[in-house]
RNA sequence: GGAUCUGUAGCUCAGCUGGUUAGAGCGUACGAUUCACAUUCGUAAGGUCAGAGGUCCGAGUCCUCUCAGAUCCACCA
């Protein structure tokens, strides 16, 4: 044996052997209960950082499991991260001055398909360098074709049971990645603004978003407020920017009265707030910022007989981004005298976007909304029963406080990466469904079902096309024969007005049918994972036999995103939990207790550290001395350490096999430890030894059941490092050394165990060693049973 | 506005349902070592467990309040 332990030289050797000896496959064995994990899936994309190091919690509980004996799986598998993917495509494209713009739906959905799987391998290899013993034979990817087709059941159980809905809705909109988020994707963020106060007709009104206000339709103010009781129900017109606008003030009691001067106006298309007025009220959602963040005044110049210094300013703001608009605002207010005041000092929160940081616009779109609040309550009613329990205890609460919170959830996503919304509208039911259409460069919004009824049958007769007459009349605009699937293909979105009618299917009904465009949420799908990737697993009764799993450990922070979600629809499809403990761990931070990121310089990488000091090292360092769900700091120190530990384990086994070598030369043979050979100890250090290490023992046994993972490391680097090492071996040393037998198979017998104990924290090492012990049974470590 | 967490040795953190002299890793000081390991060994210094009050035979551990830090959610123009 070398000196020092090289991790290098047999890390990737000894995976090799698991794998290809099929170890992590489970044996099912349908008498005993499984233990079943499914690893949160990584970004197929995306290579490993330190959170996902933190799976290593996962691997010690399968490969404890494994070696008691229980049937244990642990399924990988990769997400499509829809939205997330799709930024960071588009980030390379921008590179090479391209937008997805430039590229029709399949073109698009074909290049990140190919973009994702070229990256798709690094990061499984990734999971195999931590040692993580994943049962590859079961990978799985959230766009596999019969993940989406649960996928689809869903959504169609879901609307069947009137749990899904299609609405008009105010979504949070980010104009620059052109897609709606659900609120829990909006960060918030604190920014001074003005805070501008107008006339309103008889009143004033404060307002930071004036270029909003044109498309006011009522004003509200608190039914108990005096200064204003007389005006409630009252039709004014109201002298505005563009001429008079005619509105009516209403009363309710959520306006605030100490807030700016107590009137509001309420704007239904831009506002969440203002939106629910709306629907109170009945008021008219009239938009007047595009999805492109851009000011719309083509409602008011279609009108005739506007007054020239109107027509002029509308011409002005017309197509300007909102940034543009607003001082040009303000300074035709005080040209008309309507500019009362301005607060400069006004400080609020504003939602961004956050992916890109743009501000958050709320526009009224129609969307696919989940109806959370049954799912939610099946699910707190679960936890009240115990049927779901959580490491740490306290997550409980916080899991209730977000059941109790969520508002409905909007699964529409404006990207074309991800699994797209199984609805189809008919051409011919729908007169009035538009598109958005692309080829050759050119986008073109038109009637296609005009063109759909011609010859839907026929491929390749599309020439009667006419797009829209704008084009129609550009001389550059040219007609091409398209065939049906290049209209499909070339759809970029079908905008369906609430009146439409709709069919789910996972296939188009028919040739006159349209897709939706948009595609779910990839929350939606990954909220599926605990019974989709058993209901798809290749290996027939795999959902009947691991299904409801037994832990699911992940990062706290994704309790309200995947854990809830999960809960919610793997109640609502299967009847039953999809976990029975939910383990959180808490975030991977630097030695200085700060987050780590890329700008800030302090990012370790999982992957180098596993170069630099092997992986079992970085896997010992991420449990030692943490606590479950609370945050933990990891420095290079603290990981050289547990290297050195790995060194001292190498380091006994060294010092073993010397002293069984010399036995050897010397014609001793050692006995196997065993209860009748107990009996026969004479020397009290052995005696002693062995009584601590059972006490040891049943201590580790203790914490491992209670998920004190922690506690368990600890206790056995304690005992290994500083009782026996330093302890025991120095003590008996002589004896050692003159070949005693008993105390050979002593310590023989306690190097093993220690081994045994350790292989879940550091498999690499301890198997390595392991089948070194002189008389190894040709068992490997990782299905040994536990002492 | 609501909620959660954290405050224990110089640093980073453990400490389960309250019970003997409060622990670890790293760091520090001094010393040892060709004998498994310098990725080593020994010895030592260092904490009124944020503060105040309370419950208890007994509190770092439970309760109340205060102070400090972090995080999450909601969000009023």
């Amino acid at each position: 044996m070398d000196k020092a332990y090289d991790p290098k030289a047999t890390e990737a050797e000894i995976y090799k052997l698991w794998e290809q000896g099929g170890y992590f496959v489970p044996k099912i064995d349908k008498t005993k209960e499984p233990f079943t994990i499914l690893l949160p899936p990584p970004n197929a994309n995306a290579d490993l950082h330190l959170g996902h190091a933190m799976y290593v919690v996962e691997d010690i509980l399968i490969r404890y499991h494994r070696m008691k004996g229980d049937p244990t799986l642990w399924l990988p598998g990769a997400d499509h991260a829809g939205f997330e993917t799709q930024y960071v495509y588009e980030k390379a494209l921008a590179k090479e001055g391209k937008s997805r713009f430039d590229f029709d739906r399949k073109t698009l959905y074909k290049n990140i398909w190919d973009f994702v799987h070229q990256n798709r391998g690094t990061m499984e290899n990734q999971l195999r360098r931590l040692g993580f013993s994943l049962d590859w034979s079961r990978n799985i990817f959230t766009l596999d074709p019969k993940v989406v087709a649960i996928v689809y059941q869903t959504f169609k159980k879901l609307y069947d049971d009137k749990l899904i809905y299609r609405g008009m809705r105010l979504v949070n909109y980010c104009t620059k990645c052109g897609t709606g988020f659900s609120d829990l994707e909006v960060k918030y963020e604190e920014r001074k603004d003005p805070l501008y106060y107008m006339k309103y007709g008889p009143f004033t009104i404060a307002t930071t978003r004036p270029e909003t206000k044109f498309r006011d339709t009522a004003l509200a103010v608190n039914p108990k407020d005096k200064r204003y009781k007389k005006w409630i129900g009252k039709t004014l017109d109201i002298q505005g920017l563009l001429g008079p606008i005619t509105m009516t003030v209403i009363a309710d009691p959520e306006v605030d009265m100490e807030f700016g001067t107590g009137i509001m106006k309420v704007t239904p298309a831009h506002d969440h707030h203002d939106f629910e007025l709306g629907q109170k009220y009945n008021l008219p959602v009239t938009p007047i910022i595009t999805f492109k963040g851009r000011m719309d005044f083509s409602w008011f110049l279609a009108k005739k007989d506007i007054p020239e210094k109107y027509r002029a300013r509308a011409e002005l703001y017309h197509g300007k981004k909102i940034a543009e608009v607003r001082p040009l605002m303000v300074e035709h207010l005080k040209e008309d005298g309507l500019l009362v005041k301005i607060d400069e000092n006004y400080t609020h929160r504003i939602g961004l976007c956050y992916k890109s940081g743009t501000v958050i616009e709320p526009l009224p779109m129609q969307q696919w909304f989940v109806k959370v609040k049954p799912l939610a309550d099946a699910v707190k009613k679960a936890i009240k029963e115990k049927k779901i329990t959580f490491v740490p205890k306290r997550f409980e609460k916080l899991a209730n406080q977000w059941l109790t919170n969520f508002h409905d959830w909007n699964i529409s996503r404006q990207i074309v990466w991800g699994i797209r919304i199984p609805v189809w509208y008919s051409v011919e039911e729908n007169p009035k469904l538009k598109i958005e259409f692309r080829y050759e460069d050119v986008t073109v919004g038109g009637e296609i079902q005009e063109l759909l009824q011609h010859n839907p049958q026929s491929a390749g007769d599309y020439r009667t096309f006419k797009g829209n007459t704008n084009r129609a009349h550009d001389e550059n605009y040219h007609v091409k024969n398209f065939t049906l699937e290049e209209i499909q293909n070339g759809i970029q979105s079908v905008q369906a007005p609430p009146e439409s009618t709709f069919v789910i299917s996972a296939d188009a009904p028919g040739n006159n049918y349209l897709q939706e465009t948009d595609t779910f949420d990839t929350w939606f799908s990954s909220g599926q994972w605990p019974f989709a990737t058993l209901e798809a697993s290749p290996f027939k009764g795999d959902y009947e036999y691991f299904y409801p799993t037994s832990v699911m450990e992940t990062g706290y922070d994704i309790l309200p995103w995947w854990v809830c979600r999960m809960a919610m629809l793997g109640l609502y499809r299967t009847s039953r939990v999809p976990f029975k403990t939910v383990y959180l761990h808490g975030l991977v931070r630097d030695a200085k207790g700060q987050k780590m990121s890329k700008s800030k310089g302090n990012v370790i990488n999982p992957l180098k550290m596993a170069d630099m000091y092997g992986a079992d090292a970085l896997r010992f360092s991420l449990i030692f001395g943490t606590a479950a769900g609370n945050d933990q700091s990891l420095s290079e120190d603290k990981i050289r350490g547990m290297r050195n530990f790995a060194n001292k384990l190498w380091n006994i086994g060294r010092f073993i096999q010397m002293n069984f070598d010399a036995a050897k030369a010397q014609n001793i043979t050692v006995p196997f430890y065993n209860e009748a050979f107990h009996k026969t100890l004479t020397n009290p250090n052995d005696k002693r030894i062995i009584t601590e290490f059972n006490m040891m023992k049943s201590k580790v046994g203790k914490y491992m059941g209670n998920y004190r993972l922690s506690d368990a490391a600890q206790t056995i680097y304690d005992f290994a490092w500083h009782r026996i090492a330093d302890v025991h071996l120095e003590k008996n040393k002589e004896r050692f050394k003159a070949g005693d037998p008993q105390a050979l198979a002593v310590l023989r017998h306690l190097y093993m165990n220690i081994l045994k104990l350790l292989h879940p924290f550091m498999p690499f090492v301890t198997e390595a060693l392991y089948q070194k012990i002189e008389g190894w049974d040709g068992t490997p470590l990782i299905i040994s049973s536990w002492p």
